[in-house]
This record gives C-alpha cells, structure tokens and sequence, in this order.
DNA sequence: TCGAACCCTCACATTGGTGTGAAGGTCAAC
DNA sequence: GTTGACCTTCACACCAATGTGAGGGTTCGA
C-alpha cells in the first residue's frame, strides 16, 4: 500500500498542526480514509488539498465558504453539472464578486506598501 | 466647522456598526477628534479610510498589521522616510509577501470558481 | 517486556472580530 | 421640562480558528 502517510506526515509535509488537520476533517474540508486500527491515512492529493485550504482560510475565507467551493476546484471535474443547485451556483457568484473585491484590496494595498518602501529604500542593495 | 459628523453618521456613510468604529478607535487604527462633549468628532477623510481597515480586515488581515501599514499608506506622505526603523521595513517586506501570496491564491481560485462557473453555465441570461 | 514515538478522542482555554444591552449624559424640538 | 434621538463607557456573550493537554491505544525496536 504506496498512497498512505499517516498525519504527522502530512502535518510536516503541508507545515499545518496535526489538530488543523483533524479540524478541517471535521469542518468536512478533508475526508481522510482510516487504516484497521483507526489511525487517518492520507494518499498524495491531500498535500496539495491542504495547501489549498490553508490559502484560503489565510485568504480570510471561513471553512463553511472553503467547503462549499472546494468541491469545484477539483481539476479532473468530480462534481458535474447537473449536480450544482441553484444557491450553489449563487453562493458561487456571490463568493466569486467577495473575492474579486479582495484582491482589488490587497493589490492595492500591497502596491501601496511596495511604493512606500522603493521610496524609503534608497537603492540599499548591490 | 464643516467638517466634523458624529459616529452615527460615519457609521451610515460606510456601512460599519458604530461598535467597531469605536473598537477601530481602541485598536489605534483610527483616532476621532472629540467635541466638547465628549462625542466623537470625524471628517471626510475617515470614510475612505474606514473602508480600507475594512477591506484589509475582510481580507484577513489581522488590527495589529493593519495599524502597522496604514501609516505608510497615506497619499500625501505624512511619514517621513527619516520614521521608518528597520523592524518596521521588515515588517512590511514580510506583509508585502504575504499579500502577494494572498492575492495569488484569491486569483487562482477565483478564477478556477469562474471557470466553473462558465462551464456549468450553459450560457443563460441573453 | 519495556520505552519511545506514533496515533486516537475529548475537552477546556485563548484570541480576535463582532453582537448586544445596560446605565447614563447631551441636545433639539415640542 | 419632558421626550426622543443621539452620544458615552463598560461588560458580558458569541463564533471561528487555534493551542494544549489528559487519558488511552498501537507499533516497533532495544
């Protein structure tokens, strides 16, 4: 059986406490499989799940919004069309215009630093 | 003295509860001018910035970053390069890169929600 | 067979942003 | 001069994300 780390592996891989990776688990934003003697097992995917999840959460995006988009991020479409409601398809909208506005904001503001700092930084480094 | 509405009224202006204008205050973020009264005295210039703390907070970013940023994000510069200690450059750097990987991951996201989107969308509305 | 290093669940604590309400001051209008 | 719509501070409560640790099972190597 190649595809199972346990969770302290995929806690160092994906840099994330184990009691995060457990709380996703229960927010429903990973679903990990369990070996016989009930310990969680991973296959690959999950590294980059989790990555994924960690974004966005430190994208301010709380685990009920993550649950309901990450479905539709999968690359290989898992979830077809006929599948998605209505509200599915206006909570997407709705969270589509929240995250176009975000990054507005941050560019920004990040524009805003990055000038701030070329115009105090006066060409310190070779 | 044109230039000073009460809370209520900035609270309207940016649709913004009046009880996290106050906590913005108590975060250091904002500081209010205050009639003789005692009330809480603002000028037009607090609604654009309310709307920033906003957006920044919306964005995740946390008060104590915000207070950090905002001062370098004045237009007309009110600090001065002679202000910056070097903590305060890192920590901009360090914030600058969490917002560029913030943003990067709001846009590979969005735009995987409006690929989605425009796949299961049958092409609607005329 | 013991110890170390994993894993499990459960549960309480903390933090930051926010809601809400009490107890009271100011001020304009009637 | 009382009413109503503001304002003040203070304080308790909530939720989500996260920390921490107790109490206990599994596996493996010395």
């Amino acid at each position: 059986m190649a595809g199972g780390m346990r969770i302290g592996e995929l806690s160092e891989r994906t840099n994330t406490p184990r009691r995060m990776l457990r709380y996703y688990e229960e927010q429903g934003l990973i679903a990990a499989e369990r070996t016989a003697n009930g310990y969680r097992s991973y296959d690959e995917r999950f590294v980059d799940r989790v990555a994924q999840i960690r974004g966005l959460l430190d994208a301010g995006l709380p685990t009920r919004i993550i649950r309901q988009i990450l479905p539709c991020l999968d690359k290989p479409r898992t979830i077809h069309f006929p599948d998605a409601t209505p509200e599915m398809l206006s909570t997407l909208e709705t969270e589509l215009a929240r995250m176009q506005a975000r990054v507005e904001c941050l560019q920004r503001n990040r524009d805003a630093i990055a000038e701030y700092l070329e115009a105090v930084r006066p060409r310190a480094e070779a």
